[in-house]
DNA sequence: TAAACTAATTATAAAGATTATTAAATGATA
DNA sequence: TATCATTTAATAATCTTTATAATTAGTTTA
């Protein structure tokens, strides 16, 4: 499953161009098999045992690299850091206000709100973007302690 | 309309035991006068006339206040430092992502998704964030030249 | 395979946004 | 007015991200 993901992955990267070091490639596979969405510098630290000197630039090149061919989105909270996300498939995210916690749902046909917008705005709409902001389950247990 | 806004957040400020400093006073009416969800830093800019030696960290601070008594959200987006609304109801933003211009739309009934996700994630879900991004007319009107 | 060229990495510095700190000033209260 | 807590200002510090320059590695071509 997710080999597969980073076989294509691999591929992308070839037919566009870039090369395929192993830094970039230790940073794609754990994207991957990560279901964070870690932040650059969790990343960073995760591949320092691999790669003992490798610098926090090459992380932040590699993300831009990737973001740029569409390997990788980039998700901007309210925290201080970027988080970033391997693109599968088109999903929203769910995040636990307590403990940070990012989940994947999927929710179909909310391309009407795009045409909506689009007609009250006037602007030519590209894309959107939506975030449920809640409190996970473990977290909700805690709190009824 | 806006005087009557301005009035409701001093007294939310009375209510919650903030000080009402001209500061807070000049950023509150500054805040809800634009229309552009001003930058820490246009605030700050924009106000130096009125106030030559206010420092930015006070902005900052004032924004956090309001923020914590709910006066204020805080928006984040790709770029990389946050923008600040005033709350007045609940509104989404399209945002131009070629001259950054962002615009106020109402769009109904999209709790729907909130019980949906609740549904699959088991989140106990508090609230959404939803925004369009895309061409606003003034740069399409241009990229056509 | 060696030489030449291009791209990527590293190390470091720099920039920009935000937060922390501390002393001085201000406003509220008795 | 005196007192006390809060707020401001000035500054330093921190943190994230980007830019720069030198070195290294990979690719291509002869």
């Amino acid at each position: 499953m997710s080999t597969s993901h980073l076989k294509e992955a691999l591929d992308t990267l070839k037919q566009t161009g870039v090369r395929i070091t192993p830094q970039r490639h230790a940073i794609l596979e754990y994207l991957i098999n990560s279901m964070t969405h870690p932040t650059a510098d969790e990343i960073y630290k995760a591949l320092e045992g691999k790669f003992p000197n490798m610098s926090v630039a090459t992380v932040y090149n590699n993300l831009r690299v990737f973001r740029e061919v569409g390997l990788v989105k980039e998700l901007t909270y309210g925290d201080s850091s970027s988080r970033f996300d391997f693109t599968t498939s088109d999903h929203y995210h769910a995040i636990c206000e307590s403990c940070g916690k990012i989940v994947d749902f999927h929710y179909p046909g909310l391309d009407e709100i795009e045409q909506f917008a689009s007609h009250v705005t006037g602007y030519k709409v590209s894309h959107h973007r939506l975030e449920i902001y809640g409190t996970c389950s473990e977290c909700s247990k805690k709190e009824a302690h």
